[in-house]
DNA sequence: TTTATAACCTGAACGC
DNA sequence: TGCGTTCAGGTTATAA
């Protein structure tokens, strides 16, 4: 579920329910996520608050004390539900929250993250998981010319390329494939073999596709407090992402399956070259 | 240094 | 119905 528009959308949902609220407990439920979750994090406990940020796909919570990392993983959810509601299995990790609410962290395959950063272990953003990302899509330090100085005689697959962290934060493997079919190019074509005007229109598509996804889950927001808690997300809109076989929204031609890296990867083969 | 691959997990969907 | 197989939206650690 979680791609950066789900993260976003997902910091949009609990913001107003956490900013300025004391923190009132914590409960590991199951510690066994991607690192084991750490007794540290209680020290969140009796404070408030102040903001909730996002940084590529991680939630942070911030407080004078100290930060909550939060990360999502493959199978990631958060909701607000007051304290009464009945705990849902994978329901791993427990902010109470003032008011008789809580934020509970559901994670089937524990792929997730929870981890602390304390105040006095330096600024947040020099935290081993957060200091080498690279730029923010939506933010001025991705553009064209960063995009096409960071190709330069790549010989990975712009798929794989667009992906990694380090070119850029927050492409997952479902936009991957979309910014790359509206760019008109080939996922398996090398990185530094792709001309600049294409390599523009990629990164302005990047933007564009994530912008539109991020106001599509905006719109999901109203559910977020809704019994089965999940998020809905457009496949309305995907013109090539899980669509193998059925017609190009474009020329007709089938669109076609691929694996690479380990993810499906989904194309046409008459308009992406 | 760059690139590719294995690993971490559970559950849903599918085929037999 | 039941069992086995495959696949899933992410990221890091390790190997080549």
């Amino acid at each position: 579920m979680p791609e950066l528009p789900e993260v976003e959308t997902t910091r949009c949902g609990i913001e107003p329910y956490i900013i300025n609220r004391r923190i009132q407990s914590i409960e590991i439920r199951e510690s066994r996520m991607r690192w084991p979750i750490e007794e540290c994090v209680h020290e969140l406990v009796g404070h408030k608050a102040e903001r909730v940020e996002r940084r590529a796909k991680y939630l942070l919570i911030r407080s004078k004390v100290g930060s909550l990392i939060l990360h999502l993983g493959m199978s990631g959810s958060l909701r607000i539900c007051p304290t009464d509601h009945e705990l849902k299995k994978h329901d791993h990790f427990i902010v109470g929250l003032e008011g008789d609410m809580e934020m509970r962290l559901h994670d089937p395959r524990r792929f997730g993250a929870v981890l602390w950063h304390d105040i006095n272990d330096g600024p947040l953003m020099e935290h081993r998981l957060l200091q080498h990302l690279g730029p923010e899509p939506l933010s001025s330090h991705f553009d064209s010319n960063y995009l096409v100085a960071s190709c330069s005689n790549r010989k990975t697959s712009i798929k794989q390329h667009i992906m990694n962290s380090k070119t850029v934060v927050g492409v997952g493997n479902i936009y991957a494939s979309e910014a790359l079919f509206r760019s008109g190019i080939k996922p398996t074509r090398k990185a530094g073999n792709i001309s600049k005007p294409r390599l523009v229109r990629l990164s302005e598509q990047i933007k564009q596709v994530l912008s539109e996804a991020i106001k599509q889950g905006g719109t999901t927001l109203r559910d977020f407090l809704r019994e089965d808690g999940k998020p809905g997300y457009f496949k309305q809109r995907l013109q090539v992402y899980d669509r193998a076989g059925k017609p190009c929204r474009d020329c007709g031609q089938s669109i076609q399956k691929i694996v690479i890296s380990n993810r499906s990867t989904f194309y046409c083969s008459k308009c992406q070259r």
